[in-house]
RNA sequence: UCCUCCUUAGCUCAGUUGGUUAGAGCGUCGGACUGUUAAUCCGCAGGUCCUAGGUUCAAGUCCUAGAGGAGGAGCCA
């Protein structure tokens, strides 16, 4: 039995497949049916001339995702996503399939997030999953091949770790437990035990949160290391980055493609340096006070606003075009055309008018940004607009900072943090940082922060036997499938996403 | 928690200032066509207009409440 992916393996040769129809196209004499079998895609070609009558109705009678086994030759054709195709001899019906609810029209989103477990099997969600794959392969590799030890972290916790964020409550037993929200406290314990460690599990967050950004249940990896100071976490964070990014780039071109992802902005994250901002720097961005490349953030959002008006401006000119050829009268199948052309033009309005209607929001709040605020959403967005690779915040206030997050020395209003803004407006993908080793600024951080001593007697421990200067952070593996794909929404980068108001499927 | 928008055929959506029997495309089913890329063409079937109440001679359309959904804000990876 060979995969489709393999077929480029098997030009001219008779060969046995088996998958899903996931579309079928009929012509007098012929049938195409494209089939999938979660290795990839391939067009089938069943022609009268070439099989049995019987074989041939069976052919004609396939329905969507119906399941078969196929015996024919492979042959090329620069046509196909693959550069192959199959002549179909022989046909075994395996499952029937009647009435597949996902077709290859168009279909609302909450339609879809209803039939999840049938939406995987679409074109799109395959590639996104693929590259899923991939990256956690990659990821894999690069922390074992730096001599990192993987080690997990708990998930039933008793206390919250950072304070700050909702927790999903839970029962140990008799006790009150809660999902955990991060690994690291756990992860700081382990690093003093295997010196480089890395956490990848799920982690749980009730933020009631409605963006494209945010999930309840997510995949996080978070590396800790012993003598390690801020710096060489940051240099550890960006050649992790780009060896990533590298592996993706390199394994998943198919699925790139799928996706219709633009990877030219891809070939500067490998090879240019990540822009390091001390939050300071990133504030005088933002308020418009620092140039970058000869202008400032606001300057380059006012250009924006006024790209943003014209394509809206290009996009109406086309449609009143379009509707014209329309009216004057054209064949079906020409008018079919035109009017999908224009619904897209309308989506895309749409778009670009929330686009529009935003960037002034975004430049009031950008002005009146206040020294000592953490980073909404916008300003991520205004910072990450001047750059188009990755952007490492450093040296924040500290008192937006968790608890453990270590002082600067040399300005103690400062901790030791670093946050990752991905470009494109995914957001932070990762936060990190020198964790505190002083016994005594802790427990006067915990008291501050209203934690329960009790609870972290243990995490205290570690700064009394031998504490040794050590950093880490944590990379959201969604908001990194999700940038990397170019994805709209944070939910199509995992396989059964939940986020506030989606439990099933 | 707040703001904006949406709910009409299996799916995606039109439906004008309230007005007679609610429409289209796709999908299904039947038929035509020898290379299609969401094929195309012809035809059949398919409706509790989200729910409850109200205004009106008359409500898919207006008003009130509720349910469900989408986008954004805050919070964050």
């Amino acid at each position: 039995m060979i995969q489709i992916k393999d077929f480029k393996n098997y030009e001219e040769k008779v060969i046995e497949t088996q998958g899903w129809v996931t579309n079928r196209r009929s012509s007098k004499g012929l049938e195409f049916l494209i089939l999938r079998d979660g290795s990839g895609f391939a067009q089938c070609i069943v022609s009268k001339d070439d099989v049995s009558d019987d074989v041939f109705n069976v052919a004609g009678r396939l329905t969507q995702e119906s399941s078969v086994k196929l015996k024919g030759k492979v042959v090329k054709d620069e046509k196909q996503i693959g550069g192959f195709e199959l002549h179909v001899s022989e046909i075994k019906l395996i499952g029937t399939s009647v009435d597949y609810p996902i077709t290859n029209k168009e279909h609302g989103i909450e339609f879809l997030m209803d039939n999840r477990h049938l939406w995987l099997r679409s074109k799109r969600q395959w590639a996104v999953l693929k590259i899923r794959n991939r990256l956690i392969y990659a990821i894999n590799n690069f922390f074992q091949k730096e001599g990192f030890v993987q080690t997990d972290s708990p998930i039933f916790t008793p206390n919250a770790a950072e304070g700050s964020t909702t927790l999903f409550s839970s029962k140990f037993y008799d006790d009150d437990a809660y999902l955990a929200q991060t690994g690291q406290l756990y992860g700081e314990a382990m690093a003093m035990a295997m010196g480089k460690i890395y956490t990848f599990g799920p982690t749980f967050r009730a933020e009631k949160s409605k963006t494209r950004r945010h999930l309840s249940e997510f995949w996080m990896i978070e590396p800790e290391m012993a003598f390690y100071d801020n710096d060489m976490n940051m240099d550890l964070i960006e050649k992790f980055i780009k060896y990533i990014v590298k592996d993706v780039l390199e394994n998943c071109e198919t699925q790139l493609e799928m996706l219709n992802r633009d990877i030219t902005v891809f070939k500067n994250i490998i090879s240019e340096k990540f822009p390091r901002l001390t939050y300071d720097e990133a504030v005088e961005i933002i308020k418009g006070k620092k140039k970058i490349n000869g202008k400032t953030s606001i300057e380059v959002l006012e250009n924006d606003l006024i790209q943003i008006k014209n394509k809206i401006e290009d996009c109406n000119t086309e449609i009143t075009e379009k509707e014209k050829i329309i009216a004057g009268g054209v064949k079906k199948g020409k008018r079919n055309f035109l009017q999908n052309r224009i619904d897209t033009l309308k989506n895309d309005i749409r778009k670009l008018e929330i686009k529009a209607s935003n960037i002034p929001k975004w430049i009031e709040s950008a002005a009146n940004f206040e020294y000592g605020n953490d980073f909404g959403g916008s300003d991520e967005t205004v910072i990450t607009r001047m750059f188009d690779v990755p952007v490492m915040v450093y040296n924040w206030p500290h008192q937006i900072k968790a608890f453990y997050m270590k002082r600067d020395n040399e300005n103690p209003e400062l901790a030791k943090g670093v946050d990752v803004l991905a470009p494109e407006g995914y957001g932070e993908i990762v936060g990190g940082g020198e964790r505190e080793t002083d016994l005594n600024l802790l427990l006067s951080k915990i008291e501050e922060h209203n934690l329960p001593m009790k609870e972290f007697e243990w995490y205290l421990d570690l700064r009394k036997y031998g504490s040794v200067p050590h950093a880490g952070f944590g990379l959201g593996l969604e908001r990194t499938v999700a940038w990397i794909c170019g994805t709209q929404h944070i939910r199509e980068t995992i396989p059964f996403p939940r986020y506030y108001g989606r439990l099933r499927p």
